[in-house]
DNA sequence: GTCTATAAAGAGATAGAC
DNA sequence: GTCTATCTCTTTATAGAC
């Protein structure tokens, strides 16, 4: 019901840019991400309680009362921590966002040969979505509120930052004959990408379409089964029976959290 | 028609109308598709302008007064045509992922090879969300609506029983040598399905992000890709280099709109 | 079948007491 | 830092004139 909810008086509103900087409370430190700790713990608590409800209902659907109740204060209360629901959603995100563009970037650049960096951004990809994972399906639900609205620019131009570092590595591999030239380099990447950024939510939600059981997997497998479909799919077909260099770029993939 | 583009349907200035029929609008008949047959024209119109909302800002974020506006009338008199904005996307969904439901189930009974059939699917499946394209868009981008609201469990229902035939070809499949043993066959159903079922959408919204290109793509570039994309995924590994079996599937897949 | 007008509820956000 | 109380605006939906 509550729909073009934002926008009310746009008089204050904190147009926000890239917000950057922590407004309201004592400062305590630097900001984290939703369980962070360095963070004024009333502050984190309540990013952490957004980030469940944005990913279970979406951002729009949440209403901040909700988000009040489950850290136990009224909804009024909330605006001395955050000036707009908004803003609540850009530091759930901003720093998910960034830190993965970073990292991508920083292993495409890695000196492997393509496959290996492919690998590496495989196991940094999976890694990420499944430890962050509400915050990721944040960033896949609401991607068209990301697109409509300036303030979100940023997240946007990380996106299409990180997807631009994943096709340099998937065309050097092409280039260097590891991978097939008959693959459409544009389809290839698009659907690679989106196929690792969805799957934790998927997973997570839509088990129970496909069976009873509880779709329970370790982070291993998942990891394992991703990375034989995708190389199985882009491999040139004589380097197809080659073992995964999975050890070898597990290392590189790792130094996350920077 | 057939055999067009995924990208760039920007802002028709042409209601970009239900496929198939190009109706001849006798008097008070019916049109389109949704909804039994006798739809008035205004009903429909109305219909196809939320499509394009609901598709392009989320059903949430959608108000009626929008959709009043774009088709010239006043919020209050679409009630005169809906008793809720909750009913219209009843409308829109549910014949689309009933059909959807029946011609996979369909195709996946059909005495062929599992191949064949897991072709035939993909066939089925990318000619759908390609001729479909915002109404499976609103069924990916609300599917945790979909699953909150009990009145809307038959969607929910449906699609699992579309996994359901989907999961009995990989199975079979698997069981027949055609595919290979050591995938894991709940992640490979979703992780298969989810790529399609998403494909139209994120083709459509996210070019920007890889390239400068718009990315116009034919409907059969875009079914190459994907069938070889997974075969080659799923296939044993002797079976890699045959020929992919399209034109003995494409009929088994195209009398849709049954 | 559409309009005028508005009800009823809920949204995000604010002000000031404590 | 939270509560009380409320403001303002928007939302879905309704009633009745035409």
């Amino acid at each position: 019901m509550a729909a073009n909810v934002m926008g009310r008086r746009k008089r204050d509103a904190r147009p926000a840019g890239v917000p950057g900087s922590d407004p309201s409370p004592a400062a305590g430190k630097s900001r984290e991400k939703a369980a962070g700790s360095t963070m004024s713990s009333r502050r984190a608590r309540i990013l952490e309680v957004a980030t469940q409800r944005f990913a279970d209902l979406g951002f729009e659907a949440t209403t901040v009362r909700q988000i009040a109740e489950d850290v136990s204060i009224l909804s009024g209360s909330l605006y001395h921590h955050f000036a707009t629901k908004e803003e609540m959603l850009h530091e759930i995100v901003r720093d998910a966002v960034t830190k993965m563009r970073d990292n991508t970037v920083r292993v495409a650049r890695a000196p492997l040969d393509a496959e290996h960096r492919l690998v590496a951004l495989i196991l940094l990809d999976l890694g990420e979505v499944t430890r962050n994972q509400r915050v990721h399906a944040i960033l896949t639900n609401e991607r068209r509120l990301f697109r409509q609205k300036d303030e979100f620019a940023y997240v946007v131009k990380a996106k299409k930052e990180t997807y631009q570092a994943w096709k340099s590595v998937v065309q050097e591999g092409i280039d260097t004959h590891l991978f097939r030239a008959d693959i459409d380099i544009f389809l290839a990447i698009l659907t690679i990408i989106r196929m690792l950024n969805t799957a934790a939510d998927w997973y997570r939600n839509d088990d129970a379409y496909v069976s009873g059981k509880a779709g329970v997997y370790t982070l291993d497998e998942v990891i394992d089964f991703h990375l034989q479909f995708i190389l199985s799919a882009i491999r040139t077909p004589a380097r197809m029976a080659e073992p995964v260099p999975r050890e070898a770029c597990q290392e590189l993939a790792s130094f996350l959290d920077g």
